[in-house]
DNA sequence: TGACCAATGGCCCGTCCGGGGGATGTTCTC
DNA sequence: GAGAACATCCCCCGGACGGGCCATTGGTCA
């Protein structure tokens, strides 16, 4: 009985790429999906043994959908694929349910072997996977292992996302129920994590950084 | 005789599956780079009558080795990949000598009967073609055509940028020989017409409007 | 030619921001 | 239980910033 596939990627060049790869490799390839929400109502629909499922993709990104398949007791596999190894998004995806993740950049001997180790895992060695997963995605993305996990503290990043959203320091003192010498002080010290010498600066990094995001 | 065609485009994952895909519409794949400066290399080397080439790879990025590739007298034509259509980096390839563009969520009918017609064009319609794009990629980027063409005045854009730089006002100043009065001028008028009340949110909206860059 | 606007600049003012002190309490870890 | 982070707050100060009002110089366009 060969492995049931489904695909989700919003391009169709990668999606019929992968389909004819797998194909050939002798993978059932049951659905494709080029959105979110699309891969959710099909994973409940086909009951795929594993979901290639991409990242970034409109209407719902690849982490929620992950999320969600996987809080639907469904026994599917969900393989993440991603550009470039972002240990951020990497974390969450397996916070997320994910069984291991492919770099875009792989063999399609690679991915095959990905899909067989996916769809053979019923019984639970995903813990060990996933942590195994986070120890390379840390190694790949902390070449300097002196930089701190966290570089924000938790304070600091909401009073920097709430600048970031427009609020003056008197705003994001009243919206955090402390002083402003309070935020000016969490200011302090975020200028000198990220090495900015005033609130544009700060946000602009955090912006390159992805600490925060653009609504 | 068959169309000979190298892939450059840095996702192996992406690469694999475009041959195949191009191999059974009977094209002949001769090659593959996963970054620029191999395409260049491979592209004089074997001299394919067409090359996908995408946008973002390591090294040296596609619009770059267009501009060699296109610049050493072979007939080859270069067919850019993209993951979006964005107007400007798809203007700077067309500029740089590219015959036509792909964007990755296209069918494999699309990308051949696109190679196809790059290859044929030895006679030069891509001037033509390239004009036609450009409206498309238009098109694409302003739905609204109430819109100014131009937002921000030459002198705000370069006083926004280096705000963006991380230049105070009286750097801005001294840089383009002018009074710190006259940037603050600027400033009031680029907040009134960018709904900004301060340098912070000026700048993150011309980063999200793309008038302004991350360094 | 007169209307308009971009670009330049001056003076003044109130507020905001960044940085310098120092202080308290909690919550961890070693 | 000592020490390190983290989070909270105070006072003070100089300079940066945002804005109001107005003036001059050039273009462009009707």
């Amino acid at each position: 009985m060969a492995i049931r596939v489904l695909l989700a990627d919003d391009h169709r060049m990668l999606r019929e790429g992968l389909r004819r790869s797998l194909s050939e490799e002798g993978f059932d390839v049951v659905g494709e999906a080029d959105n979110g929400e699309q891969a959710v109502r099909l994973a409940a629909e086909l009951t795929p043994d594993v979901v290639l499922m991409d990242v970034t993709m409109p209407e719902m990104d690849g982490v929620e959908a992950t999320r969600i398949i996987r809080g639907s007791s469904t026994r599917t596999r969900i393989l993440m694929l991603t550009m470039h190894a972002d240990k951020d998004v990497l974390a969450e995806a397996i916070r997320a349910g994910a069984s291991g993740y492919l770099v875009k950049d792989c063999s399609t001997e690679e991915v095959a072997e990905a899909v067989r180790m996916a769809a053979s895992g019923d019984t639970d060695l995903s813990p060990h996977l996933a942590a195994s997963m986070l120890d390379e995605v840390r190694r790949l993305e902390r070449p300097d292992p002196t930089e701190e996990d966290r570089v924000i503290t938790k304070r600091e990043e909401e009073v920097l996302q709430r600048i970031a959203d427009g609020c003056s320091t008197s705003e994001v003192a009243s919206q955090l129920y402390i002083s402003q010498k309070t935020v000016k002080n969490h200011l302090a010290s975020i200028y000198q994590k990220l090495d900015a010498r005033d609130r544009t600066q700060a946000v602009l990094q955090a912006v390159r950084m992805g600490i925060v995001h653009l609504s």
